[in-house]
DNA sequence: CTGAAAGCGCTAACAC
DNA sequence: GTGTTAGCGCTTTCAG
């Protein structure tokens, strides 16, 4: 690999001169310019970025620390995160399985700008050191009460709220409520909604209508809502089912099929994530859209703004999201 | 941020033994290992990695270059070859929309051990220079004809030709084909399958049977599958669909429901891909599972043993598929 | 067993 | 405008 100095030796000018030209810095004449690019050109050099980055202290990549649910269920934040982030010249290491303090070891390797934080459990402790290390990071999701630092979080609790608010309406007294893993913060979010509503209309909820899988382990969203809908159909009444994610409901309505259940005549059932086959289900899902690529894309932005432009402005915001009427909802009959 | 000279002060020695004790080389007595321990521990000094890098050469990062469609349809794909590779302490960095004269970017700038490369069009002067940089790599995918480079494919034109053999076992002869790009590989190789089947049992292949989307473009796949199907009705006949993957399969599935079509009644369908949701919706999709993470696991696997043991064997591995039987194929009944 | 010193490839004062 | 030089923080000979 050609070095700075072979380029310098081959256009007959200083490694000082060599980096000038090709960072366009400092001054320099057409014919040096010409030179160095020449000499880079025929060599083939391309300039260490190890180097550059011990020099500055910048290293041109963005830690995104994500879950496995997250990575496997929501890959569009991923994949927006991406976009935006290479666009402003960031490269992207995706992490999984870490907790807040890898990020805090991440931030001190210095072998990131910043860091890009989706659904990690809190320790207030550690998030304080890495506040202390003045670098950036935005987390993402919610679950952090602390208000100086950055956050934009999705509104999970008035999705389960309203989600429940229509069941009800709907003269829906006996919901199910299926989550994903009582270990994930949007999961508590929208139960905490879910009781919320039933509270706010004077309905005790029930200790047996509420399943919790381990989703976030291995086993898949839809196994867990067949085979809890499966059971559950033949000991509990209900009306209506909530769950938190699509791919639960997926599970479930298969179970109703072949249980001979029809939706949403006997049984109304509503998602959560508005996946893009929710609405090729039969019957199309009625699902609770969360903003999951816009969400990547605010926190991409804020984090690029903190570092480029040492705004050190704290930002939150909080994304509403989008009730998605489809056919599984109907006005209760049955029970 | 503490650096080893801090450390060195604090215990009294030089930074070369602070160097020594930290990564357990070379020799030194217990005290001063203690002693050092200890300074660092105090001081919460965590060594720069992209200084080690400079000096060492190593970055212990590899680049997982991965297209749009891949990303956002098979996430599982890339949570393996991370969990594996952060298993053997390298960092994935996901870079998206990149071609291979960015991958011999990559590589010259040093920021890479490897590059894992999947579902990248193939560029035979690129792929020279790539491997004169005698750097690590793997592709993924197919696509590539050289015997010198690490390979793990997958046998799509297996599976595109069992799925069309199977619908002609079961009497179609007049099977729709809609793929989501005609740019992507795999569906090249599945529409080869198809096409090489069609021609075996001497059955004219029609150019109208055939629909091409541009899903790697933003279009859901969803989107394309119902909306051909949905022209079409009217216009071909068919008894058969194979789609490229499940999500063409689940627009169809509806588009038919929505004519009032009975799968598999009256028409049959064939997926790709086998989704988690696949087996879940009604009828239940037959489709042809893709080892999608045993093929993110093979080719880290192969990259990290080309790295660590700089065995420059040459692995070409070829995956099979699986065909799961669904409810979404019955003989043919009608027309 | 330990320390001094060279140097990885680059950037940025600072002199000229 | 251009060159010299001092590091960035670390690893690794090489002496001792």
């Amino acid at each position: 690999m050609p070095t700075i100095k072979d380029v310098a030796a081959r256009a007959s000018v200083s490694i000082a001169t060599v980096s000038r030209v090709l960072n366009k810095k400092g001054k320099y004449t057409a014919e040096t310019e010409d030179a160095v690019n020449r000499a880079a050109r025929e060599l083939g050099y391309i300039p260490n970025l190890t180097a550059k980055s011990l020099k500055t202290g910048l290293t041109g990549t963005i830690a995104m620390i994500v879950n496995e649910f997250f990575l496997l269920n929501y890959p569009s934040l991923i994949n927006t995160a991406i976009k935006i982030l290479s666009r402003q010249k960031y490269g992207v290491e995706v992490v999984t399985n870490a907790d807040m303090g890898d990020c805090l070891h991440f931030l001190k390797e210095g072998k990131f700008d910043g860091l890009l934080i989706i659904g990690i459990t809190n320790d207030d402790n550690l998030l304080k050191q890495l506040i202390e290390t003045g670098q950036n990071f935005v987390f993402m999701g919610g679950g952090i009460e602390r208000e100086d630092v950055n956050l934009v979080e999705i509104d999970y609790f008035q999705g389960g709220y309203l989600a429940t608010q229509t069941l009800i309406n709907h003269a829906h007294k006996q919901i199910l409520f299926i989550e994903d893993s009582a270990q994930l913060y949007f999961t508590q979010e929208i139960k905490r909604g879910y009781l919320f509503a039933l509270d706010e209309n004077g309905i005790q909820y029930l200790e047996d209508l509420i399943v919790t899988g381990s989703v976030n382990r291995g086993e898949t969203g839809e196994l867990l809502g067949y085979s809890s809908v499966k059971n559950l159909l033949e000991k509990e009444e209900f009306s209506a089912i909530l769950t938190t994610d699509d791919k639960l409901a997926f599970g479930a309505l298969r179970a109703l099929k072949e249980k001979n259940y029809r939706v949403p005549e006997d049984i109304s059932i509503i998602g959560f994530g508005n996946l893009s086959m929710s609405g090729y289900f039969s019957p199309p899902l009625t699902s609770v859209e969360i903003p999951i690529s816009q969400m990547g894309e605010l926190g991409a932005e804020i984090l690029v703004n903190n570092i480029k432009r040492k705004d050190q402005i704290v930002k939150r915001v909080k994304l509403k999201i989008n009730f998605v009427h489809r056919e599984s909802l109907s006005k209760r009959l049955t029970l």
